[in-house]
DNA sequence: TCTGGGGTCCTAGGACCC
DNA sequence: TCTGGGGTCCTAGGACCC
């Protein structure tokens, strides 16, 4: 068996953990630069108005309105509040797949003696005692039967108080009919429509397909997802994470911006992000992507995007090459006259440290012998963020940086910002 | 005025090899 | 009339996830 762990409203309930005020009441995060919701707790949920991904100067009136607490987001405290949560999780079981910020599976085939339903119990109660977060668990023999009991164990809450267990014949078809052929995992809106369209509603309905229409219309992806819902295990059980096979950012600035010097800036910052990703997974990057562009949304701005790829001589995690081949690539691809509305970078073909190889004029570097670059990384996590940094990222970085107005205080990482209790007199 | 960011996997087709 | 067979690598595009 497999339980599929995950923090109801994660983003959410972080931020009311370290605000009991705010319990009961609604709260919503915002995306970066604080664009859109991109969480919402229960009572916000409810709220007719609020609806995911919707840009926030549309609902802000409505959001006041309603008394809506809303939060930048604040990932600083999302990520150690996950791994708390990860920490908990494999105290009940060593093996663990962490699949995303805010959820997990965890393999129960060492348990067969427990009761599935009082495991799912003592691992909800713990992890709420332990941290404040809420979560739901879905047990099932499958993956995709483990996501969908979860779904069923935040759906039906007064019934299954958080917890839903397919362990039987009768469960699994009950799940199925149950749910609508949308929320299977793995099934997104394309198929959902296509499959609506041809009479296919719920899970239930799926199985019910001939193998071959489903392997042939839905490819092999669609066909792992069937025999899972049979019962049938098809995904892979990952306890280790796989090391990253591209790793970019992109972020809109704070406000739209024409100078190249303030977009190489920009650029430049987000090399030294990449890179240190790169480094900490001793790897290095062959080939690196730097792309613009202006803002889609605006009908009144002229529009230009472009990108360009650059093939590396020598596979590199060097900071200071990239960030000089991101400056020539952006050169090219920079057009004076436009208002820009986002700069992006990505590395690709990544290859571990000790695979990569020189050339007939340059012998092989050992990159594990980079001293500057192991130095600069080991300061920045002893002394914080930017602590060094290239010149070329500049000082500017208010001028471009995205905006984050409402941003909670680093509880569990900065000693400046600590909670701070109060004592009320009687 | 203001619309997120970071990923994975699969397939088809082109170009190439012997 | 008849024109092989077995591969690799790369890219773009699509679908999906959180």
């Amino acid at each position: 068996m497999i339980a599929l762990v995950d923090c109801n409203s994660f983003y959410a309930t972080c931020e009311q953990v370290f605000r009991p005020d705010l319990w009961g009441k609604p709260v919503v995060v915002l995306s970066n630069n604080d664009g859109c919701v991109i969480a919402a707790n229960t009572e916000a949920k409810a709220l007719s108005e609020i609806s995911m991904f919707e840009p926030v100067f549309k609902i802000k009136k409505q959001l006041i309105e309603n008394k809506v607490t809303f939060f930048s987001s604040n990932y600083t405290l999302y990520g150690e509040m996950s791994q708390r949560v990860m920490n908990i999780l494999s105290s009940f079981s060593p093996e663990v797949e962490i699949y995303s910020i805010d959820e997990a599976f965890v393999d129960l085939s060492g348990m067969k003696h427990f009761s599935m339903n009082c495991f799912g119990h003592q691992i909800k109660n713990t992890i709420f005692q332990h941290t404040g977060l809420p979560v739901g668990v879905g047990i099932a023999p499958t993956k995709v039967l483990a996501k969908l009991a979860n779904k069923i164990s935040k759906k039906r809450v007064s019934e299954n108080k958080g917890v839903f267990v397919i362990d039987s014949e009768e469960k699994r078809i009950e799940a199925l009919q149950w749910a609508d052929i949308s929320m299977v995992w793995g099934i997104g809106s394309k198929h959902s429509k296509r499959l609506k369209g041809i009479g296919i509603l719920t899970a239930y309905e799926f199985t019910q397909l001939p193998r071959k229409w489903v392997r042939k219309n839905m490819t092999v992806v669609g066909l792992r997802i069937w025999n899972e819902l049979q019962g049938k295990s098809s995904i892979e059980f990952k306890t280790m994470p796989a090391p990253k096979k591209g790793i970019g950012t992109a972020k809109s600035f704070g406000k739209k911006i024409e100078d190249l010097g303030m977009i190489q800036e920009a650029c430049s910052s987000y090399i030294s992000e990449v890179s240190e990703v790169l480094r900490s997974q001793k790897s290095c990057a062959t080939y690196l992507q730097v792309f613009l562009h202006t803002n889609y949304f605006s009908d009144r701005d002229k529009q230009y995007s472009n990108s360009v790829t650059v093939t590396l001589s020598i596979p590199t995690s060097d900071t200071f090459v990239l960030i000089s081949e991101a400056k020539k690539a952006l050169n090219i691809i920079y057009r004076p006259g436009y208002r820009f509305k986002k700069v992006g970078v990505c590395l690709s073909g990544i290859i571990p440290n000790n695979y990569v190889q020189g050339n007939l004029f340059t012998p092989t570097p050992r990159w594990e012998k980079n001293e500057l670059m192991h130095v600069f990384d080991k300061i920045n996590r002893k002394y914080g963020k930017s602590t060094l940094f290239s010149g070329l990222v500049g000082t500017r970085v208010k001028e471009w940086e995205l905006v984050k107005e409402s941003r909670s205080p680093r509880y569990t990482t900065q000693w400046k910002e600590l909670l701070k209790l109060k004592t009320t007199k009687h």
